[in-house]
DNA sequence: GCCAACGTTGGC
DNA sequence: GCCAACGTTGGC
């Protein structure tokens, strides 16, 4: 089982609306590296949805329910590809950029560490404890 | 709205 | 291969 976080623009396509479909083709990834990282997902992996720019902090929980295939909006260009993700549960309440930034267990995280990645690794305690900062 | 970070493009 | 210009992301 792999950890992951992926980000999201709540005004382009937020967790509500993530939610209201029951299911995203998460398509639109152009950078090598989120690439990368979309092709190591496996099925039943779990992601963290983080929301971007407005109110930015993890929203939820949601999971691989299929993995890298090409990304069909670009049908002549096979360097991109998507996976498909369910949401699992909603954050009781969001953690906030600003939480996570003053929990000096989450300091490694890509996150903080490289602003412009949109999906990223996230390590099983990191997980964990997001997790846990959402449930209370 | 501003600006820093950073990835990409293109000239040389 | 280097680097300046430029566009995008994303925090504040």
């Amino acid at each position: 089982m792999n950890y992951w976080l992926v980000k999201s623009e709540p005004d382009k396509y937020g967790w509500h609306h993530f939610t209201e479909q029951g299911r995203a083709v998460w398509d639109g990834v152009r950078n090598y590296q989120a690439r990368n990282n979309l092709n190591a997902m496996r099925l039943g992996d779990q992601v963290l949805y983080y929301h971007s720019v407005t109110n930015p902090g993890v929203v939820g929980l949601a999971t691989v329910v299929r993995e890298a295939y090409p990304d069909p909006t670009v049908p002549d260009d096979p360097r991109w590809v998507v996976v498909e993700l369910e949401p699992v549960l909603a954050f009781y309440r969001a953690v906030p950029l600003a939480r996570i930034k003053a929990e000096p267990l989450l300091a490694n995280l890509a996150l903080l560490r490289q602003s412009r990645l949109s999906v990223m690794p996230i390590r099983p305690d990191e997980f964990e404890l997001i997790l846990k900062m959402g449930q209370q």
